[in-house]
DNA sequence: CGTCCATTTGAGGTGGATCAACCCTAGTGG
DNA sequence: CCACTAGGGTTGATCCACCTCAAATGGACG
């Protein structure tokens, strides 16, 4: 609650500073903002900053512009659950009820775009694309939660970092290379293993020769082939 | 593919005989069937019986008038996770996309109403409130599905029955007992653990006389309370 | 009344968690 | 420019929650 009324503000007064009427519209997120009424904004959150807390009021929608964002759950223990990591063109922070599921938190120094819940809602009230095009977000959403949830519930350690580095590899791999934005204990959090698995599994891959590493969080796939093969 | 096929022709035959043009309008599944020009049917499917697969063409939308569904995911070796159930009034089947993510069986004999896809994105292309109730609807289970990685990614087995039971109870206890239409096994494979896990937990609460049993599928709680306390 | 399958219960095994060093590297300050 | 430090990562040893395998029990239905 605090953190929110902070975060707004913050906000707010960027905001009042440089406004930005007119974004390349090329994207998912462009998509949207290119309609009548529709103001995006520019913010910057530093590396393990909150964006959102779970259950407050969804008031912004978000766009990374660069950067890393994690999404989580909580239990009253501190376990983590991350439910999704939200990269460069990612949209996350959509909400059709009022409030946010899942909290948010930058994991690197992150840019982002957002544009008001409300004013998404005014033009979803009169422009049948618009709303077309959130429902859409929201199951695509939807899928990659579903396959997560067969990952999380049924497969092996191995399989879920398997499944892991072939999902960073399609989203943030370039030049064949990719480079990992957030630590072993997101990536655990995220696969709903320890940090110390997730460690060996790497390992192990690393000794079959299927992965190349140049620093912890930089890697390369050498063996696509065996790694979807282990994927189950 | 060729159950599709069977099914649709199936459905198609019933059709024939008996459409159904106008049904209460008082549930989700009204709220969009009493628009202009959608027309829902009756269904029946016996217990264990398909009603789509995985990846399958999603033409038909469903809701459960009496019954019970399940929804799952398979391994290729065969593990299967069980994303949803969905009990007497869910609506199930919906796809922003073409396809359907996973696969629907029925549990026991279960009667369904059923629209076609093409005549709700159709509906939506003209009528706001329809759009807005389709998005609505995905991001409900969108939101079950993010409770749900919480539990299979971070809960203990007995905190993972502990939810189940209180789901259970919430969505279908009638005077304070629920009947469970499924069996041990897709409660396992709902929870992400083995049916004697399941078991186990479900004796060990019934020794602690927090719920009683009157045959292993009617389950009445007996302390809630505690229930939720084990729930985390 | 018997059969069949779901469920329970028991015994033992194991994959991943936990606990504990140690190592590496990037950043810091002298 | 380099020594120091701190946090992230790796690796090892041990533990245990849950899985696996097996058998007994029970309830529904012909």
């Amino acid at each position: 609650m605090l953190t929110q009324t902070l975060n707004t503000q913050a906000i707010n007064t960027q905001i009042g500073g440089k406004i930005a009427p007119a974004l390349p519209v090329t994207d998912q997120f462009g998509a949207i903002a290119g309609h009548v009424g529709i103001v995006a904004t520019e913010f910057s959150y530093r590396k393990e900053e909150e964006i959102y807390g779970e259950d407050e009021p969804a008031e912004y929608v978000y766009q990374v512009v660069s950067g890393a964002v994690r999404s989580y759950k909580l239990l009253s223990d501190g376990r983590r659950q991350i439910g999704a990591f939200h990269l460069a063109g990612d949209v996350f922070g959509l909400e059709s009820g009022p409030t946010h599921r899942l909290a948010a938190e930058a994991i690197i120094d992150t840019n982002v775009r957002l544009v008001k819940r409300a004013s998404l809602e005014k033009a979803a009230g009169t422009d049948v694309q618009v709303a077309r095009k959130l429902w859409t977000m929201t199951a695509g959403e939807l899928r990659h939660a579903e396959d997560h949830m067969l990952l999380l519930g049924r497969k092996t350690a191995m399989e879920r970092v398997a499944t892991f580095l072939l999902e960073m590899d399609r989203r943030l791999a370039v030049a064949g290379m990719m480079a990992l934005p957030m630590c072993r204990r997101d990536i655990g959090d995220y696969l709903g293993l320890t940090l110390e698995t997730v460690s060996r599994a790497l390992s192990q891959l690393h000794a079959q020769g299927i992965l190349g590493f140049s620093g912890a969080r930089q890697i390369v796939l050498r063996n696509r082939q065996r790694l979807h093969h282990l994927d189950a």
